[in-house]
DNA sequence: TTCAATGCAAATATTTTGCAATTCG
DNA sequence: CGAATTGCAAAATATTTGCATTGAA
């Protein structure tokens, strides 16, 4: 049900962003590039690390660390702050979109976020702050999630 | 310059919380409290520690972070992320107001947020989401930092 | 008097750093 | 080949827990 299969479109554009700002393409970061890329979810560097395991056994968890510490640093991959955790990442979204997130599976859906500039005129007006940026983020549970709260309403192994 | 002399209105209520909620008014909470609750900036758990233990020096930080999660239990303070900490509280705000903050200093101002209904009807609508909340930050800089950041442009002791 | 609360010290959990070995280009 | 990268182990950080002592009610 995932289009996670296979290598993904956007990891060969992650691998050649990689490439262009001269860093090497070893398969610790591919792994990784992969695992992260392809993710309907948000994904913790731990997490990252046992999927990526998977593919490429002798990677570190270190490794994981600084390659998406790379990836934030080029702008494909964003942190995400939830109440349990805030070293948590998505791939990043072009233009004004903003994230909705799944509290019970962590899958996270971009939408068109409403026009915030006139908010942020007001703010700076009636502040004397400048606005340098902002976070929104709105917290449910997805279709998925709710099918299955319906069938097993607590949990069930 | 800051409001924070004294005890303060706040604190006072936050006492009467706590009590009524059958914890016991011991002067290390007190102490904790007083900062929080007169604080004009977003304070991490260590911060507290060092401005409460000023007026009660055998306040261990284990302390403030008990009482900063009975204060958030309560509803008083309200966690904070921001790209370096996501352990920073606020006193909470009634209403639907959001948080602009300081990324200099830390000052933080609650303004009148945009309504945000009819975005999450779209969304919930657009997605299958049901949607629990959200959170909306805007960073910025206060005025005081501003006219700072003019009279000594980079850092100078 | 009683039990919640404290604060020390130790335990956890998480992220970063040092460095020798590896490997990409 | 040379420099970037890796991954181990160790260090640094941040937060939580265990427990004997203290003190509010």
């Amino acid at each position: 049900m995932t289009r996670s299969e296979g290598v993904g479109i956007e990891s060969q554009a992650w691998i050649f962003a990689l490439r262009d700002h001269g860093y090497r393409l070893t398969d610790a970061r591919k792994a990784v590039v992969n695992v992260v890329a392809n993710s309907q979810r948000v994904l913790r560097p731990a997490e990252v690390f046992d999927f990526a395991r998977q593919v490429y056994p002798r990677l570190g968890l270190v490794t994981v660390y600084r390659t998406m510490e790379k990836l934030e640093e080029l702008g494909l991959i964003q942190r995400v702050h939830r109440e349990q955790d805030c070293q948590a990442f998505v791939p990043t979204c072009s233009g004004h979109q903003h994230l909705l997130l799944c509290t019970q599976c962590g899958k996270y859906v971009y939408f068109e976020g409403a026009d915030l500039t006139n908010l942020f005129a007001g703010v700076e007006n009636d502040t004397g702050f400048t606005t340098q940026g902002h976070w929104m983020q709105i917290f449910g549970i997805c279709p998925q999630c709710q099918a299955e709260m319906q069938e097993k309403p607590m949990g069930e192994s």
